[in-house]
DNA sequence: CCTTGACTTCGTGTTACTCGAATGCAGTAC
DNA sequence: GTACTGCATTCGAGTAACACGAAGTCAAGG
């Protein structure tokens, strides 16, 4: 069982965030202990990481509850999940594709400092 | 010359976005034609793309602006710059990181619905 | 001349945090 | 036994980056 600090660090949230998202219901089944302090088990602490996925792929805190909400009906709702599941994967790979180009982008960028830094050494004829 | 409609469909902008972004500082030399409205000719364009860039690997609109500032002032600040755009291609290197680590995760969790899925029809015994 | 359409400014609304104040409980220090 | 420390809580306000809609301007077409 974690508090609500060590999952923090375990998962590189804040403490805020975490309590902002188990008030919004993104943490199913979430237990309290008897001085209403938020406890984690193993469950609750792979539902939080998977919270966590989702959102990086641009899903709405809302859109999180509702896959939630989706979850605690139980079976009948899997195929409706693994659509919005698959429909994030193909997200999460044109995010991976752009973050690429944008890697590629920022390397010509230092690149080119790096030409034109080196010229202005070479063209300075006063020393420092 | 381009407008604002035409810049949001080049470089996949809303126009809001593209009017803050100008109203905020951030393409320099922004020209507007006689009945005020905004004209971005090559090198505003060119701007208004570094910035996008800039934006998403996680520069805040305020840094962005210091950043055009930095510019303003000319060669002096050029090494600034090069930190700055160094500082920032390590962290979209990282951002790539994080995308194909939630690729991963995403095409596991769609492999995970396919088995169950695919095993519910199987244990079917009742046709469609 | 009146409508259409693209542009403008301005001001409020939304999302997802982010922060800080006020409070409560538990364990140690004296 | 009470004061202090430390970690937790709730709640409400603040912030960043847009997002949106109203109200206005202008110029060209029917």
């Amino acid at each position: 069982m974690y508090t609500v600090k060590e999952v923090a660090q375990k998962i590189n949230l804040t403490e805020h965030t975490i309590r902002f998202y188990t008030d919004k219901g993104l943490v199913p089944n979430i237990q309290r202990d008897k001085y209403n302090t938020r406890l984690f088990d193993e469950a609750s602490l792979n539902w939080l990481i998977r919270v966590k996925y989702l959102k990086d792929c641009g899903m709405s805190i809302k859109d999180i509850k509702h896959f939630v909400d989706l979850y605690l009906e139980g079976d009948s709702s899997i195929l409706t999940r693994y659509e919005i599941i698959l429909k994030y994967k193909e997200i999460a790979q044109e995010q991976l594709e752009e973050a690429a180009r944008r890697v590629k982008f920022m390397e010509k960028k230092v690149k080119h400092y790096l030409e034109i830094i080196n010229q202005d050494i070479s063209d300075d004829t006063t020393p420092r």
